[in-house]
DNA sequence: TTGACTAATTTGTATGACATCATATGCATA
DNA sequence: TATGCATATGATGTCATACAAATTAGTCAA
């Protein structure tokens, strides 16, 4: 029933603003009650495809609703499925942080500092979760390009990445010191490009830095043949946070 | 009604796979016939947020519905917004291209040259319109990485793109041909670094492409201080086509 | 303890009535 | 004739009740 209406509104049978049937002549034609009639509306109505006003009508939406973009979480626990994922992130942020270069205020660019600043000294106690502040660094370059598209796609894609990217937790300390050594300088790298305005060098390290992420997962899929970010173990991850 | 329980629902006072009331419980809850219960219910039945089972109750759904990136047709009448998505695709573009450059397969490779070439002998035909195909090539490269995320992206982006981007059809045959010649060579760039297997090429061939349209629509905004495409008239864009 | 049958609960569907809003109709008046 | 108002009509929104269908819980007997 709600799959008819809206496969008809889909294949322009109904076109867009047009009225459809009353829900009596809907009742007639689909030979059921007004109960279900009314519930397929719902249906359709929620999903953006028509509009109903009270004593007038059922209108076709004018417009068609807005197509959306959506990554299925269920399919993201496989390791070639979080490389996509990032590969998709890194295009967008590497051009975010050279936009952010050229646009951003002194506000921006002391606050990108701070959370850079207040990332290093959480990292040097061992238990905090620290992917969550990481994210919150690369979130505020996205601010900072005054591009609201950028900004929200990269919030959409935050879900996808955090959790799965506890990688850090798994390796020894020893190896974590030298692991959030490096993340410090490739920040900081990218924080200097941003004060200095250099989009240039904004790209490149902003590059570098999601390409050592993407690296060590490539390598990590390749080497280990592992399917699943669930089987990784320590021992596995530890050779490849090596200095 | 509804959003009351969407908002219980995404708050967490409901959890995943935990059971709603009753209808006849809501009814009374919220003082509301159940039909109109049934009306909410069937609203966040089908944006999935929870699921119903006839005699067993209904129940949250255990995985949150994915969540979607969405544009809104609305705003993209104005030129700002033009250049932002265009922002937005610049990054994503870019690294498809490296990517394609690297993991092409040898039936990509050719297959984006002939749509390159179909492009060109459609363009000498001054009222074809030539958007489509010159984004069926983008999409083509887009395929090629076999990054699935990044192809579904640039077709999510497609109808906010295409049908903006008829400038061309606006400026005078005299410099259509030079603009052509133009997108000409910048395509058969980024197809010599794909067929070259050369990403850094390609990234680079990819980026100058996409800027030369970001930098004409940045300068256009600025210069006419135009708010609106509709507003834009062919004198305008001459100017900027000139060789 | 197991099995089948029964009863109770819950959602799905049907039906009829009324409320509410928008539009069309008809009539009286200027 | 044209305008304005009252009314009638038709549409969706809400309510109440009854029954159908499916699941679950409970009872009772072998």
């Amino acid at each position: 029933m709600a799959e008819a209406l809206s496969e008809r509104i889909s294949k322009g049978t109904l076109k867009p603003g047009e009225r459809l049937p009353t829900e009596a002549e809907l009742c007639e034609e689909f030979e059921v009650s007004r109960t279900v009639v009314r519930e397929a509306v719902a249906r359709l109505g929620s999903e953006g495809l028509l509009v109903s006003h009270q004593g007038r009508g059922m209108f076709v939406s004018e417009r068609q609703p807005t197509r959306k973009f959506e990554l299925d979480a269920d399919n993201l626990s496989t390791l070639p499925e979080t490389i996509s994922v990032l590969e998709l992130r890194l295009g967008v942020e590497v051009e975010a942080a050279a936009l952010c270069a050229t646009r951003r205020t002194a506000a921006d660019a002391s606050k990108i500092r701070d959370l850079m600043e207040k990332l290093d000294s959480l990292s040097a106690d061992p238990k905090n979760v620290d992917v969550h502040y990481d994210f919150s660094f690369h979130l505020e370059i996205a601010r900072a390009t005054n591009n609201e598209h950028i900004f929200r796609f990269l919030s959409f894609l935050k879900p996808f990445i955090v959790p799965r990217f506890q990688l850090s937790q798994l390796v020894s300390s020893e190896y974590k010191d030298k692991y959030y050594q490096r993340i410090h300088c490739e920040h900081e790298e990218i924080v200097v490009a941003i004060e200095q305005q250099d989009p240039e060098r904004a790209r490149t390290a902003m590059r570098s830095h999601l390409l050592n992420a993407l690296e060590r997962l490539r390598a990590l899929s390749n080497a280990a043949g592992l399917s699943d970010t669930t089987n990784i173990d320590a021992s596995m991850l530890e050779s490849f946070f090596k200095p």
